[in-house]
DNA sequence: AGTGCAGTTGACTTT
DNA sequence: TAAAGTCAACTGCAC
């Protein structure tokens, strides 16, 4: 008998570690409700809801084959060395996880304690993500590799082993307060198999050009992300079904082929870069807590305001329209598009100088499709300490203009709002007594930019700074950039000057 | 028909 | 995956 241990794995379908040990005998598919995990500052209880939900999938997925899971809470070590002594389990299988610091942590104990217990340990790839790996060449071959082998088919059928479960406790039971997130995305496989297909056979099509905008990204990105991130989807399975539907595409006359190539290839290049970051905070588990360039270890943003500020902008007052929304929507629905993600970091940290740890965390609690790997990687580069990419501090007014021209989304979501006209949607504070409700700015956006590049363009003038560039670079810098595809329109493709290249190409 | 000029565009630099 | 600033070349138009 073997332990199948599900992480963030939560499917029979593609799951070598289900596979290969249901071919060899009886299995206790188990999961593990950690205490301690739920606990840590960047869980909330919408992932907790969500998780719930890809469970009770899971099970019955698993109960129609013969074996529900096991779920149990408490100690990883304390649950599988009980496991294995009192069924005579030697082998433990499981898909190697990169996630948080205190998973990263809660595996070496379990390696150090089976280890000493004389369990074998077997851990799957399933993102294409490399272990102890020292230079990123050759990576992106491999991972296309890894992405075109055959999907494993779940196994037919479980022998039942009557192992006992632990009932799914209360969330508050764990210390999770309470966390309303009426719109947010339901969990499991079945919902993420919906997305999939209606994004590749209509939705996708404007995806290219229509990703950026809030109002038209909700429906027109793919939304598969919390899938990926619980694994309720595989990505190799996502990664094929995105490589047929472009091998589709490809037949069509060309007026069906319109927006399809683009988009198609723009999605791909997202799945691409979602493993990429992973990879880096696999390489460099500290960066969750650290920035990646040591120029910036000890980087002191303090200031007076900055409580009350991080607070206004985790409220979504700020007074900026657009920002406050976005803040706001992603209360209620878990989820924001990439373009709008990039602003509200931006904005917190330059406009409010505010260290990057206390957004990243909120902001953690908020996406229900939290990727570690990815989220700290652009929490950082949208603060500009990663050292490697060039400060990108986006104006919540351009971008308002650009992307809500009509402040559709703004009126959405900031009702206080809704009345105003379209000249001033965008700059309320220039006649405040039309929206009395609403805040007046934190701060001055001109003057809190600029102030915030001469800090920033300082600190990248130092010797200290260029010294450790290179080293960044080359342990993290993305080679060839052929997988980058922009989310511009083509009268704005990115110029082929010297900065711009590296820009694509060591793109953090 | 050439000139002056305001406004635009694009490449490049700076923050 | 930013935005603003600078500068030179270009454009359209009036004279």
């Amino acid at each position: 008998m073997e332990i199948v241990w599900f992480k963030r794995d939560l499917r029979i379908h593609d799951h070598a570690p289900l596979a290969t040990a249901a071919a060899k005998g009886p299995v206790i598919p188990l999961y593990i409700l950690e205490p301690e995990l739920w606990q840590q500052p960047d869980m909330a209880g919408r992932h907790y809801d969500f998780l719930a939900e890809c469970l009770g999938e899971l099970d019955r997925d698993l109960t129609a084959l013969g074996q529900p899971l096991v779920l149990r809470i408490g100690d990883a070590v304390e649950i599988l060395s009980t496991l294995c002594s009192v069924h005579g389990v030697t082998t433990i299988r499981m898909h190697q996880e990169t996630w948080n610091g205190w998973t990263y942590n809660r595996d070496r104990r379990v390696r150090a304690w089976a280890r000493s217990a004389g369990i074998h340990i077997v851990e799957e790839m399933q993102f294409g993500i490399h272990r102890r790996m020292m230079s990123r060449r050759g990576w992106a071959g491999k991972w296309d590799a890894m992405m075109a082998a055959p999907i494993i088919p779940a196994p037919r059928s479980l022998m039942p082993v009557h192992v006992s479960g632990d009932g799914w406790p209360d969330p508050c039971q764990l210390g999770l307060a309470g966390d309303h997130c009426p719109q947010r995305q339901p969990g499991g496989r079945q919902a993420g198999l919906e997305r999939l297909s209606s994004f590749l056979s209509h939705r996708g099509r404007a995806y290219r050009f229509s990703m950026s905008s809030p109002v038209t990204a909700p429906a027109n990105c793919s939304r598969l992300s919390p899938y990926l991130a619980f694994g309720t989807l595989s990505m190799r399975e996502v990664w094929q079904a995105q490589t047929r539907a472009r091998e589709e595409v490809d037949q069509r006359p060309a007026e069906a082929r319109r927006g399809w190539t683009q988009s198609l290839k723009s999605f791909n290049s997202r799945l691409h870069w979602h493993c990429h970051f992973m990879q880096k905070l696999e390489d460099e588990p500290v960066a969750e807590f650290r920035p990646f360039h040591p120029a910036y270890h000890d980087f002191d943003k303090s200031h007076a305001d900055a409580g009350a500020w991080l607070a206004a902008w985790q409220a979504g007052q700020t007074g900026y329209p657009l920002v406050d929304a976005c803040m706001r929507h992603l209360d209620a629905t878990g989820w924001l598009t990439f373009r709008m993600r990039a602003m509200v970091m931006s904005f917190a940290a330059y406009h409010l100088w505010l260290d990057w740890r206390g957004p990243a965390l909120h902001l953690a609690r908020r996406f229900t499709d939290y990727e570690p790997g990815i989220h700290y990687s652009q929490c950082q580069m949208q603060s500009g300490i990663t050292g490697i990419n060039t400060i990108r501090i986006y104006n919540p007014i351009k971008q308002s203009q650009d992307q809500d021209p009509d402040g559709e989304f703004i009126r959405a979501w900031v009702p206080e709002l809704a009345a105003m006209p379209d000249t001033l949607i965008h700059t309320p504070w220039l006649k405040p007594s039309t929206a009395p409700d609403y805040p007046p700015p934190l701060v001055d956006e001109r003057r809190a930019r600029r102030a915030a590049a001469a800090a920033m363009f300082a600190i990248r003038k130092s010797g200290v700074h260029a010294r450790e560039a290179a080293a960044v670079v080359e342990k993290h810098g993305s080679r060839g950039g052929r997988h980058f595809v922009s989310d511009r329109g083509p009268g704005r493709r990115i110029s082929s000057g010297h900065a711009a290249r590296n820009q694509l190409e060591l793109d953090l």
